[in-house]
DNA sequence: CATGAATGAGGCTTCATTCAT
DNA sequence: GATGAATGAAGCCTCATTCAT
C-alpha cells in the first residue's frame, strides 16, 4: 500500500534476492557480490542500505519469523473450538512453509551461521511458536477432544512436516497446496486420535485434492 | 576387527571430525584448517587422505546413507508380517536419525553444497530409500491392515520425523531414545489407522520409557 | 595522449610489471604477490584489473603481438620494391624485438603456459606474422632479386634472429640497435643472394655504426 | 654398452622424463610427482637418485652442454680446412639441436630458473661453445676465404638458428633433418660471402632435400 | 630402494568491508 | 545513493623436502 521510495526498493531488493541465495546456495556459499549482481547495483552500494551480511540474514529470518507468528496468532484467533484452533494452525502453518519456503528453509538451515546473540534472538521466536503449537495440543488433550500422547513430540511432528515441505514443494510440482494441506492435517488429526478426523477435515477445507 | 594402519586411521578420523564440523558449522563454514587442527594434523597432510574438500563431504554423505539403507534392510528383512515390518523401519530410522544425528543431518543440509555430480548420487540414494518406505506403505494398504490416504505423502512425513529428530535429539536430553521411537511408531500407525495402534506398537516395542 | 584514470594506469603498470618479471623469472617463476607488490598494491587488489594470472599473460602476449603486427605492416607498406620492402621488414622485425625484448621473450618462452584456447589464439597470431614474410620472400624470389633456397626456412632463420636478439640485446650493451640492424640485414641479403646486398642496405640504412 | 644397475636406469630415467617435462611445461610448470609419475615410482623415491629439483635441472642441462661441446669438437677435429671444419660445425650444430631438442630448450629456456651459482657455470659452458664458433669465423675471415662483417653476430645468428630448430623440428614433419641442414648451410656459407657456397655445400653433404 | 605420510611455505583466488569520488 | 578501487584475512590446494618403516 505504502509506497516506497527508490531506497527502500532496493532495501527490500536486497532482502528478496539474499533469501533466495541463502536458501539455494547456503550463507557461506553466498557472497555479496552475488547478491548485488542480482539486485543490479554494486558490491559497495550494498552498505547504503545493509550493515553487514550477518545483519542482513537476521532481517531475512526475523522477517520472516514474525510473519509467521502474526498470520498464525490470526489464523487461530478466528477460530473458537480448540480442534478446529488446531485445523487454522496446520492449515497456516503448512501453507506459509510452502509459500515461503526459501525464507522458511533458511531458518531452519542458517541457524548455526548467526552469531550467538541474533542467533539466540531468532531461536526465542522459534520456540515461541512452537510453544503455541503446544499449547493448542495439551488443551485439545485436557478438553478430551483429542489423545494427546506427548505435546512436545506432537508438535515436533508437526513442526517437521512444515520443514519437509518447504523443502520440496514446488508451486508446479506433483501436489497442489490444499490437497497437500488436506492430507497432512488427516494424518495429524489421525495421530491424535481425534474422533472422525478424516471427515471432520473435509467438512472444514472442502475435500481437498 | 581388522587393524587398521595408522594411515587408515588418520583418514578414518578426518572423516569423523569433518562430520562434526559439517555438522555444527555447516560446509561453507568449515575450513580445512579446521578440520586439520581437530584432526591434529596440518592442511596440507589432509591431502595424503583425501582429494578435495568436495569429495570428502561426498565421502561422509555416502557413507552415511549407505549405512542407513543397509541397516534399515535388515532391520525390516526381520520381520514377516507388514505392520511388524512397518514398525521395523520407523524404528530403525528414528534410532538411525538420533544415534548418527550429525551425519544424517549433513546429508539433509549440505545436498546444495555438493556439484551436480555428486548430488544426483546421493539424491538418488536418498531416493531409493524412500521409495521402500513408499513399498511398505502401499503394501500395507493393499492388504488392507492400514488406511493410506497417500503413500508419498504418508512416507514424508515419517522421513520428516527422522530429519527432525536428528536435529534436536541429544544423548543426556529429555527424550530417552526408546521413548521418541515408542511415542513416534504410535503417532504414525495411528495416522494409518492401523487397529490397536498403540497397544500393537507396546507389545512389539515394550511400554517404551 | 588521452589522460588515464587512476585505474587505467594501475592496470598498465600491472601489465608492465608482469611483462618484466615474466621475462626474467618465467611465468610459473612469477607470484601475484611480486607483481603486487611492484605495482605498489596489495595481491587481492590485482584482482580489480586482471580476471586471472593467465589472463594477465595472454594480456601480455596479445597486445605485443599486436603491435608486432601493425607496425610491421606499416613499415612495410611505406616500400614499394619488393627489396626495400624486405629490408623495412627486417629493419622494424630486429628494432621491435630489441627495443620490446621482455615482452617479446615472452610470447616465445611462455607460450606453454598458456591452456590451450588462448595458447592457439597466440599461435595464430604469430603464424600471421611469419606467413607476411614468407610472401615477401616468395615474391622477391619470383621478381628474380633474390635466390630463395626455401622460402619458409629463410623466414624461420629471420624469426630466429629476432628471437635472440631479444634475448641478449641491452640498451647499454657492445652493440647499437643501428649497428645490429644493419649487420643483420646484410646477412640476411646476403643468404639471399640479393645482389649487391651490402651496398644496397649502407645505401638504405646509412653506413650503420 | 656398460650394463647398468637397475637404479643406475632407474637415474637415468629420472633426467630423461625430467628432461621431457621441463621442455614441455617449464621448471616451474613441471612437480617433481609428475616426474614420478611418470618414471613409475612415487615422490619420495626420487630422493634416492637426486639431491633436489634444482640439481636435476643443472643435472639436465650440464650432460646437455657437455654433450654438444664434445660432439662438436670431434666433428669440428676431422676436418683440416676451415670452411668445411665451419661446415662440420653448423652441420653438427643443427642436428644435435633437432634430435635433442628437449633438452637444449630447456637450456635455452630454463637458465632463468638456475640458482647463481650453477648458471653461471652453464652461462660458462654455452659462452665456450660460442667462442669455438667465433673463432672458427674470424679465422675464415683471416684467411681470406669468407667476408665477416661481425665474427660476434654471424655466431649469434648460427646459434640462433639452432635454437630455433629445436623449437619446431618433428622427426615426422615437412623438412627432414638432411634438408634442413643442407638449406642452412648455404644460407650461412651465402651470408659469408663464401665462394660457391651453394655448390660447396651440396658436395661436401649430397644433394640433401 | 621404495613407500606413505607429514610438514611448512607458498600460490592463486575470493571475500566482506571501507572509503574517496 | 552508486561506483571503483583498495585492503587484509582467509580459503583451498600444491609442492619440495624429510623421514620412519
Amino acid at each position: 500500500m505504502a509506497t516506497l521510495t527508490a531506497g527502500q526498493q532496493t532495501a527490500e531488493s536486497i532482502r528478496q534476492e539474499a533469501a533466495y541465495l541463502f536458501a539455494t546456495r547456503g550463507y557461506g556459499g553466498t557472497s555479496l557480490r552475488d547478491v548485488a549482481a542480482r539486485v543490479g547495483i554494486k558490491v559497495g552500494s550494498l552498505y547504503n542500505h545493509i550493515a553487514s551480511k550477518q545483519e542482513l540474514l537476521l532481517s531475512v529470518m526475523g522477517h520472516t519469523m514474525d510473519d509467521l507468528m502474526a498470520e498464525m496468532t490470526e489464523a487461530v484467533a478466528a477460530q473458537d473450538d480448540t480442534i478446529d484452533r488446531l485445523i487454522a494452525f496446520v492449515g497456516h502453518h503448512i501453507r506459509f512453509h510452502a509459500e515461503r519456503a526459501q525464507e522458511v528453509f533458511i531458518g531452519n538451515s542458517e541457524l548455526r551461521s548467526l552469531e550467538d546473540g541474533p542467533r539466540e534472538e531468532i531461536v526465542e521466536k522459534r520456540r515461541a511458536y512452537r510453544i503455541q503449537l503446544e499449547e493448542l495440543l495439551t488443551r485439545a488433550g485436557e478438553e478430551g477432544v483429542a489423545d494427546v500422547v506427548n505435546a512436545r513430540l506432537h508438535a515436533y511432528s508437526i513442526v517437521a512436516i512444515g520443514t519437509h515441505v518447504a523443502g520440496w514443494y514446488r508451486p508446479d510440482g506433483a501436489f497442489g497446496i490444499d490437497e497437500i494441506i488436506s492430507t497432512y492435517t488427516k494424518l495429524i488429526l489421525r495421530s491424535l486420535a481425534v474422533p472422525d478426523a478424516d471427515r471432520r477435515v473435509d467438512a472444514t477445507l472442502g475435500a481437498g485434492s
